[in-house]
DNA sequence: CGGTAAAACGGAGAGTGTCTCCGAAACATT
DNA sequence: AATGTTTCGGAGACACTCTCCGTTTTACCG
């Protein structure tokens, strides 16, 4: 009684569907980055060639559209925990991998601002995205607390705001060389007294 | 040849301009603190019972009426830079200041993204609430460093944008225990390296 | 005081963005 | 190919921003 296929169950996705939804995804990221977060809507569904019901349809709301033009980028970041953990020393991993996160919002051009719901609101919209950051973050500063190069009692989500708000300050020319020693005052300032 | 008063010279202000710009900076302030830094400027300006022009006339743009907003605010801080440099050790004083910091933004909901400005564009509209919030921790700073307490390659302005920045991430029910936990954590790893 | 020029008011309206609704079109399935 | 479901798309209702300019208010002067 697990199955049963009476009705049509389940219908293939549309390919136009399909289609529709990576167009919108392409030209939202590009836009995302090139204008800021708050790029006309319209605009992208004009640009991606579907009407704005469209767009509406497939993304509800705005961060819903902002959550799943990162979720590729954010599995990436998940990634390179991993990676960096393999090959690094506990602390120098942790670092490395807060360092990545920096260049990431630089590079491409991320907008902090929605990184805020990662680790604010109870928004379901971004629980998947949430899990995989905080999950990276954790381990790291589990596998360094382990090794004793960081304080017990280390909370690695406060690390984590810390991370986002940093990078949240993206206005000044020289933001990422001023967020990168604070990374490094971050971590200092986390080690074990004495 | 100092005043001359051959032309009117300068009229006195108009009473009920000032009255107005008091009126829209009272239910600005309000209306910021309840709905957000985008809330209806229309609204506000129907609150304070004047036409939108005259909103746009006193305030050109929705910074600068954050900003004016926010000035007697940011002497507020400035001012208890002061107060607690003359009672304080260098560094709990810095500490202390960053502390009131966070309560104070906690408090009144002060919109952190409006903030950025302060310490990233050019924008000339900020200048003087930049120039006394970054001549307040500059000067903490500098203290704590003399007193060797403080790395003396640490730059008070990134310590700024790390204290504005994660006074951004202010969604969590938890931000202001995670902010001030962060504060010493910076300030920690802003000590000398032994 | 009353007259007058200068300054401020205020709201209509043009421009833009958000989001919904529903008839028309495209699709998977039989 | 027929059928019934899903998706499309853009017109349109509504909200917000900001400007423009005829009208009103005010400070100043004689």
């Amino acid at each position: 009684m697990a199955k049963k296929r009476a009705q049509p169950a389940v219908r293939k996705t549309r390919t136009d569907a399909a289609r529709n939804r990576e167009r919108i995804l392409e030209v939202a990221k590009e836009a995302f980055a090139r204008s800021g977060a708050n790029t006309s809507l319209d605009d992208v569904a004009r640009q991606a060639g579907v009407g704005a019901g469209t767009l509406y349809r497939h993304f509800p709301t705005r961060d819903a559209l902002l959550e799943a033009v990162y979720h590729t980028e954010v599995a990436k970041l998940a990634a390179a925990e991993r990676e960096l953990s393999a090959k690094l020393p506990p602390v120098e991993a942790l670092r490395a991998w807060m360092m990545l996160f920096v260049d990431y919002i630089a590079e491409k051009h991320i907008i902090a601002p929605a990184l805020n719901s990662f680790v604010g609101g109870p928004s379901k919209l971004y629980e998947s995205s949430r899990a995989q950051i905080s999950g990276a973050i954790e381990a790291l500063v589990k596998r360094a607390i382990k090794s004793g190069d960081i304080r017990k009692d280390l909370d690695a989500f406060d690390l984590l705001r810390a991370l986002i708000g940093v990078s949240n300050v993206a206005s000044a020319p020289d933001w990422q060389q001023s967020a990168k020693r604070l990374v490094d005052i971050l971590i200092l300032g986390s080690r074990p007294i004495r």
